[in-house]
DNA sequence: AGCGTTGTTGACTGTTCAGTACATAAATGT
DNA sequence: ACATTTATGTACTGAACAGTCAACAACGCT
């Protein structure tokens, strides 16, 4: 009937995203969208409603691409739940494939979280973004916690530890090493810090 | 010989770092500068060398500032070290109090690391002000490893752990509150995190 | 008192910004 | 083939932007 999209939306989203993380918010500007998308201001109107537009479903996009975290690399068997901890709490600090078809991290800048990024930068006067990253925290938030239940459950963490304490407090490291890479540190010294974190997990104390 | 400047350096360094704060670099605009602080334009660019030199001058005197951290914060006796270090964590999450003549904070935003919030919004391109950051950040790593050491000097921590590790864990944790605070969470919550961080660090076996 | 030096101010400039409008292109159903 | 509908790209608009400049003000010195 009508004249058909040429691009694919998730694309488009994800390279405005690639833009966002590399130069903030206000750091770019609707023509910086255009040229990393490819696709013209008109287009970005009309599809996305603008800039901010764009940011939000661009955010949504990261969001339920993350959704695949819990399934992908948390849940599982009691008996590696611990192992699977360990193994997020590394790969996260250097960025999680969030799919089968994009790989891991290409950088720094590409393995901190979006979410986490635009809501130090805007969220405090944009509510829509803040709900938005705190929505991808607590999402993560239930999932990890959900993981260090599993591993209480088999006996390697200590069942008086409140799994969701622990679950923000590893993740709080997490947002951390985005911050701390932010300085220039090297991914050495990021894993090491993913590291201890994780050595410092309570274990049961087996006599 | 001249006309003597009427306003005082540091306080308007301090009102354009809360301007920065609150909006980000790219989204403070020089005339937001000049509102916040009540210097004219030309004044701004004659003293510091425009909006750049605004920030790069506002992050030297936040690093001063941060500079008293060690010395009336961390430092002391062996045997008060751990609680000294337990108090920055709380503390820090809410804003340590940087100076006497400082309030220790009036919101979250107030309380995050300014450092920590340009590097992830323009370190990444702009490399004086990752540096700036990067030094700030280690400055408070050897002042927080130092009283780990004190407080392994005093059995408190175990002596086997590495307090450089340590140290980048805490300050890690600490950091990683300034994204989590940004989601929105309640100041109880960062105290939580923060407690779970302390009670997590590694103490001696006493038998 | 007048002069030199430096701080202060607000107006000005060219550029870039976000958002809009409109003309054109591409597809389907008849 | 044509009409209809939606996608696309570009030119346009008013506002906001960073940075400059020249006139003016306040002080120490002679």
């Amino acid at each position: 009937m009508a004249r058909p999209r040429t691009f694919d939306r998730d694309h488009v989203l994800h390279a405005a995203e690639r833009q966002f993380r590399e130069s903030g918010y206000n750091g770019t500007s609707v023509d910086d969208i255009s040229a990393a998308t490819g696709l013209g201001r008109g287009s970005l109107y009309a599809a996305f409603d603008g800039k901010h537009g764009v940011l939000v479903q661009a955010m949504t996009g990261y969001f339920n691409r993350l959704g695949n975290v819990p399934a992908k690399v948390l849940a599982g068997t009691d008996d590696g739940a611990l192992e699977r901890l360990h193994s997020y709490l590394l790969r996260a600090v250097h960025g999680v494939p969030l799919a089968d078809d994009v790989p891991p991290a290409s950088d720094r800048a590409a393995a901190a979280c979006f979410a986490g990024k635009m809501a130090l930068e805007i969220g405090a006067s944009d509510a829509e973004v803040q709900r938005l990253a705190a929505e991808c925290f607590s999402m993560l938030v239930t999932a990890v916690a959900e993981c260090v239940r599993a591993a209480q459950r088999n006996g390697d963490i200590d069942p008086d530890a409140d799994a969701e304490d622990l679950a923000f407090l590893v993740l709080t490291v997490i947002r951390g090493t985005d911050i701390v890479g932010a300085y220039g540190h090297s991914p050495a010294r990021l894993t090491r810090i993913a590291e201890s974190a994780f050595a410092l997990l309570p274990r049961v104390s087996r006599r």
